[in-house]
DNA sequence: TTATAGATTGCCT
DNA sequence: GGCAATCTATAAT
């Protein structure tokens, strides 16, 4: 097993007060644990590398901040469920909420290392699958960008949005006891509004994080 | 390696 | 009607 391979015996998902928190920390604790997806017995996972906080209705460059409406209503309910919008005509993003109800923290999935069922997000991603070794620049095709993870993991509104991340599901996030490294911190990606805040968070150093490696 | 434009849907004003 | 928490192809350096 590699330094990042995932260890499915200690596998838990990740309890739900582990959302009822600031975005901030839930962005941050996030890292390194695994967002895994099945299809009927096929695992697909990533291990989370990449994120970003967004702070509710007082956060310009959230989608909260407009108050309830059909699309968010998820990010004003409990902690630890998925929002699941769709971008530019062409994407989904995947959050999960945080906060206490009524509070519409969340925090966005930004990038995945693969760590199971790599060919399985090669169909997924409509890309060939390479037979033999996989070159790291084939991977990082895979799930480094929120609309290609979601994409890689088959994540849309109609399926997932609303749904418990903290139950064995067909979607969950698991703690497997990996120890994330060295957290980098930068402004969020992509926005106009509020967009020098520093509420991008990423592994120092990972190969698997959108944009230039840091 | 960096820069630019085009795709394409649905939410919100 | 405007525009968005993006990705890809293509072009130029």
């Amino acid at each position: 097993m590699g330094d990042s391979g995932f260890d499915i015996t200690r596998a838990r998902p990740v309890p739900r007060r582990f959302y009822d928190r600031d975005p901030r920390r839930v962005a941050r604790e996030l890292l390194g644990k695994v967002l895994a997806r099945k299809h009927g017995r096929q695992l697909v996972a990533g291990r989370i590398v990449e994120v970003e906080a967004y702070m509710g209705v007082s956060d310009p460059a959230a989608h909260s901040a407009v108050g309830p409406t059909a699309r968010n209503m998820v990010l004003f309910g409990p902690p630890g469920y998925a929002y699941v919008y769709f971008i530019y005509g062409n994407h989904y993003c995947l959050n999960v909420s945080c906060m206490p109800p009524g509070d519409a923290g969340c925090v966005l999935f930004r990038a995945l290392e693969p760590v199971a069922g790599i060919s399985k997000m090669f169909v997924a991603r409509g890309l060939p699958v390479p037979n033999g070794n996989v070159r790291t620049t084939e991977l990082r095709q895979l799930s480094s960008g929120p609309g290609r993870l979601t994409q890689a993991l088959g994540i849309t509104r109609a399926r997932d949005n609303g749904k418990d991340l903290t139950r064995f599901s067909d979607l969950t996030i698991l703690d497997d006891g990996f120890h994330a490294g060295r957290v980098v911190i930068t402004p969020r990606l992509g926005i106009t509004k509020a967009a020098d805040a520093k509420l991008r968070y990423l592994l120092a150093g990972n190969l698997f994080v959108s944009g230039p490696r840091i």
